[in-house]
DNA sequence: AGACGCTATGTAACCGGTTGCACAGAGACG
DNA sequence: CGTCTCTGTGCAACCGGTTACATAGCGTCT
């Protein structure tokens, strides 16, 4: 029953009601440092009695500065995001500023679009695996601060993974247990982050002297984990590294399907860390704190916003191979086929 | 190279460089049909040499129309919600609205904050499976257009899911199975979904003549599920029904590390069908089409937005149950153990 | 006592759009 | 040919805040 009409107050509403000037209110809730405490104590209580609330919209108009920030992902039902969102808005929240959502739905043009219509209502951008182009990203970048996730762009501050110290871990892991032959499943082609992890994982497996073949996941989805198993039948390989853990999970359904048993007849490695304690059997995986690198990258630009700088930073988050339940020494399979042999343990 | 400086120029400057008035450029962004078509000819080839972009804020400040609409969700993380999101986000989008994401972090003091927070930003709300008092909901309600999702409170539109008849397939073909007793592994207390899936159970149960037993996952986790077996193992049901996917899945890694196999010796039917094709066995679940929920939110708000009418639609979404594999007859066992018999099938 | 400085508050311009109203010019009509 | 209507455009107020600058009041110092 603050307020019976369902409108709030204007600026001008509070200050004749407290018998001060418009200015006075502003500052009262602006920049109360200005003003008797006896004053902002008595704009307060009037406000809070007519359930004023400064209106952002025209704060920003005036002020230049929106409150907002703009987080751009390229699809949000990919278990990836949902962690980086959500530390990203909690930080966001902390620091006084709202969050805009975008999904890309994967292509670039609409992430162009998005970025365009919205510029002038936040202070600046975060980009999570963008698939822009770098000439219009840094377009971008040009008219608000930008910060980049999983993006290696030269002298846009960026927040990245150390893909290689996980990658070289996970194969590491691998060669010890006895694995010689094993296999990538990639997501993306267009994907930063796929090149990033393939070439990782390709480094690492000459430096060990296995063999490594590619496999193309054409979508990073479950479905393109199930779909990439046939293939990967096809190959005489004991281990397998997927590009993420939803096409690691992908990959275990369709062994699961065909009789493999994870890890007896395969050992299986995720990336990412999003639902690794969620599978059946627990996921050996490359923990990639993606909640982490949504909490810096507001930070960052939290930094870059406050100070006016423009500092370029590259902060690289650690990654590191958490061991589960889907790798373990190989076992002799048919050459070629999927099935397992019937020999008892 | 549009523009050298990194400012987006403002009306003035394209009218000054078009030679007309500012509210010609206006009006040829807002309302092109006032003016002949070569004066917005001419001015939109103005407009994009110079970068030219309507500033949204201004716009929305002198029309009092943000051209934004915020969607509130308790949990990013929760599985429930991606799928929803991006449903809401791509029909906002077709319509032009662009989209305020907060979390409340299942806090429903930091709902009302946000509302409030963001209230001037935004034309309408969606609350999906609001935490908050219905008399707080009721007051945001009445400043500005406002959807709730999963949660029925009188004269406000909403989008519901048809919880009934889904648990009530799913109670019965437990039933056909041959199941006798039953439990329910709740969700939070707090939330109406949660009631309304209890009750539902509970009256479908009883007209069948099972026994349910409810048995609370402190949190719709999967660390939730898994809390929730040994006490599920005290009891002598031979199947479960899990308020959600999410629980259904830490309840199924919790049996399985007991040696409990699903569905030989415990069947399981999870709710809202948004990861159950992804776990193995492939999850029977109660589909709840979450992504239509949100697309049909958005909709509802936007002829809300458009008619300035105020009806209190009352939108069901059917559900119904997904037979896949975590479902069988059950079996008999050790009473009040969750070790399976010894004995062959 | 007068000049000075400091502090608290008020005045008014401004942010970048939109829009009611005025008005000019063209065509229609008596 | 004068008036009337209609159409396209401009003028200026307005949305709800912020903020540079002006000013009033008061204590202090010489």
């Amino acid at each position: 029953m603050t307020t019976p009409k369902n409108r709030v107050p204007t600026i001008t509403e509070v200050a004749s009601a407290a018998g001060v000037s418009r200015a006075t209110v502003s500052r009262t809730f602006s920049r109360p440092e200005l003003l008797t405490p006896e004053t902002t104590e008595r704009v307060r209580a009037v406000a809070a009695r007519l359930g004023y609330v400064p209106n952002q919209v025209a704060r920003a108009l005036s002020t230049g500065r929106a409150g907002n920030i703009a987080l751009i992902v390229p699809d949000i039902a990919n278990p990836f995001f949902p962690p980086l969102i959500r530390a990203a808005q909690a930080r966001a929240d902390e620091a006084g500023y709202a969050v805009f959502l975008g999904d890309s739905d994967e292509k670039p043009e609409r992430e162009d679009i998005l970025l365009t219509k919205i510029a002038a209502q936040v202070d600046g951008f975060i980009l999570a695996s963008p698939r822009l182009d770098e000439q219009r990203v840094r377009v971008h970048a040009a008219r608000r601060p930008l910060i980049l996730i999983n993006r290696d762009i030269e002298g846009l501050p960026r927040v990245l993974m150390d893909v290689d110290a996980g990658i070289t871990q996970a194969i590491a892991h691998l060669a010890e247990l006895g694995h010689r032959h094993i296999a990538y499943v990639s997501g993306p082609p267009a994907s930063w982050a796929n090149q990033q992890r393939q070439k990782a994982a390709v480094k690492a497996a000459k430096r060990l002297g296995l063999t490594l073949v590619a496999i193309p996941a054409n979508h990073p989805t479950y479905q393109g984990g199930q779909a990439a198993v046939p293939e990967l039948l096809r190959t005489d390989v004991t281990a397998t590294v997927a590009f993420d853990d939803l096409v690691a999970q992908g990959i275990m359904a369709g062994l699961a399907e065909r009789g493999v048993q994870v890890p007896r007849d395969m050992s299986i490695v995720g990336f990412d860390d999003v639902l690794a304690a969620r599978t059946y059997p627990p996921l050996t995986t490359v923990a990639a704190h993606c909640a982490e690198a949504g909490a810096r990258a507001v930070e960052l630009l939290g930094e870059i916003l406050q100070s006016g700088r423009h500092p370029t930073a590259r902060v690289v988050i650690p990654t590191e191979l958490v061991v589960r339940a889907t790798t373990s020494q190989p076992r002799r399979r048919q050459a070629g086929r999927g099935k397992p042999l019937a020999a008892a343990s």
